[in-house]
DNA sequence: GCTCCAATAT
DNA sequence: AATATTGGAG
């Protein structure tokens, strides 16, 4: 077992830099080799100069992204990795994701564990003791065998369990499940997932074929035979293909149409239509809409249509808060519901502490709270604009415009980055920003000296955000054209 | 009985 | 939404 361990590198991810350093250290003394990587952005840069190089991630809540999941998705995607994540608090549900946190009597948050159709991945809590890495080896052991498809949905009893129990159960579990009898009270199991997931890599793979034989004479058969890939079927092909067909008709209907909804171009499909299509699209977007500039003063954040009276550059936007933002003058805003950018003005956009008010509504919304503090919303799923430039990507919950609005592979997302966009999420601080990030003293500043020098006088003092909204509109906050937050 | 496809189910 | 299954037509 000692062997099998030293052989199992493991990156552990996290902010905090205690805790990072109580995990490795714990790690280390187990003879496990080690890395660490203090945020998201560090993480895949580790991950992807060592190709190979690591078993497992451990790694914390707050890493994941935007969307809760954007970080493990994308390492079990790209890397193939399985992932153990603590610090959750709450019990999130999405399609063939489930998290459970189970509380004890003497109120410890025990076992969590999930389902995903790739990657095993397993939950502790922290603070993490030294008894909850007893068994790392067992998950990379155990993801390895089963491909990365392990369906595990086990759920810890209340008592302790030593690691060689809890090994057991599992594995009792694990056969029961084939046989497809029933799980016991204490110990349940969801039935092994064993759907095909269309990677990026066998997408691809099936458009090489569909290239071979031109579009026309591709069918379900003569593709599979191209694709020359080990058990997948006939029947796998035929459902992709199909499903691609009415992409593409989509495609081809909406520019009959010339309807400016890209509804269809939503489609993960959508990275491989021709480039040509997508920069038609791109123009086409742009010819309608200008692209936003985003703004905070103090606490308000907006958006701005640069219509010609304000020239301003400041691009500061707190992402907790971006809910709350509308502006009567902009054709854009975000509805808070489903954090859509909306063309007309959400006058229903509400504050989110009246959104939020316990871990139950955040489990009937389906979204997720972000960060430690429970104080934001963020993440919902549908966040592409329909007519808008500006847009959010789903995954890593950046703001970019242009056609790009489907990533889905990492490179994709990576190029749809601060170059192309005005905002970008920074996964340190979960908060969007421009290129420049700046205090709410540097924003007076730059406000008030751009105004004029009568508003400076007020600049020795510290600012109020009434004080900042006066500054620089020279008016009351009382006309409604942005809210404060 | 096999392939393809569209519709339907999960 | 994505993938699997079904059933009719050839």
């Amino acid at each position: 077992m000692d062997c099998e361990r030293s052989n199992i590198t493991i990156l552990v991810v996290d902010h905090d830099e205690e805790s990072l350093a109580f995990v490795a250290k714990t790690l280390m003394e187990r003879q496990y080799k080690v890395e660490t990587a203090k945020n998201a952005h560090d993480a895949l840069v580790t991950l992807r100069n060592n190709e190979g190089l690591f078993d497992i991630i451990v790694t914390e809540f707050h890493v994941l992204g935007m969307d809760g999941f954007g970080f493990q998705r994308h390492i079990q995607d790209q890397f193939q990795i399985p992932v153990i994540i603590w610090h959750l608090k709450f019990l999130i549900i999405r399609p063939r994701e489930l998290i459970l946190v189970v509380m004890s009597k003497d109120n410890r948050q025990h076992l969590i564990s999930m389902t995903l159709e790739k990657g095993a991945t397993h939950f502790i809590v922290k603070p993490v003791c030294a008894e909850d890495f007893k068994d790392i080896s067992m998950y990379v052991v155990e993801a390895k065998k089963h491909k990365l498809f392990i369906d595990n949905l086990f759920v810890q009893s209340e008592e302790q369990e030593s690691s060689e129990q809890a090994k057991t159960k599992k594995e009792d579990s694990k056969r029961k499940n084939i046989d497809e009898s029933q799980g016991e009270a204490k110990c349940k199991l969801v039935k092994k997932s064993s759907r095909l997931v269309w990677t990026d890599d066998l997408h691809n793979l099936f458009l090489d074929a569909i290239k071979k034989v031109g579009l026309k004479k591709a069918v379900p058969g003569k593709i599979l035979e191209l694709m020359n890939i080990p058990n997948l079927t006939r029947d796998n092909v035929a459902s992709h293909l199909q499903k691609y067909r009415s992409f593409l008709d989509k495609v081809a209907e909406k520019e009959l149409v010339g309807n400016a909804s890209q509804r269809a171009f939503r489609s993960r499909f959508a990275s491989n239509i021709p480039t040509s299509i997508i920069e038609e699209i791109k123009e086409m977007r742009t010819n309608i809409f200008e692209v936003p500039t985003l703004y905070q003063i103090g606490n308000c954040y907006f958006n701005h249509m640069n219509h010609g009276e304000k020239n301003w550059n400041c691009k500061y936007l707190n992402c907790s808060n971006i809910g709350s933002c509308v502006l009567n003058e902009s054709p854009l805003s975000v509805n808070q519901n489903s954090m859509q950018m909306n063309e007309n003005n959400d006058a229903s956009a509400f504050l989110k502490s009246d959104l939020i008010n316990s871990i139950q509504d955040v489990q009937s919304l389906d979204q997720l709270y972000k960060g430690g503090d429970d104080t934001s919303l963020v993440g919902n799923t549908s966040c592409v604009l329909n007519e808008s430039p500006l847009s959010v990507n789903q995954t890593s919950m950046q703001f970019y415009k242009g056609g790009d609005v489907i990533a889905s592979s990492s490179a994709e997302i990576n190029s749809c980055m601060l170059n192309e966009s005005p905002i970008s999420l920074d996964q340190n601080s979960n908060q969007l920003q421009g290129y420049e990030q700046y205090s709410n003293e540097e924003l007076y500043d730059m406000f008030v000296g751009d105004k004029m020098s009568e508003a400076s006088t007020s600049a020795t003092n510290p600012k109020s955000d009434m004080d900042l909204f006066e500054a620089v509109f020279g008016t009351t906050s009382q006309n409604n054209n942005f809210k404060f937050i």
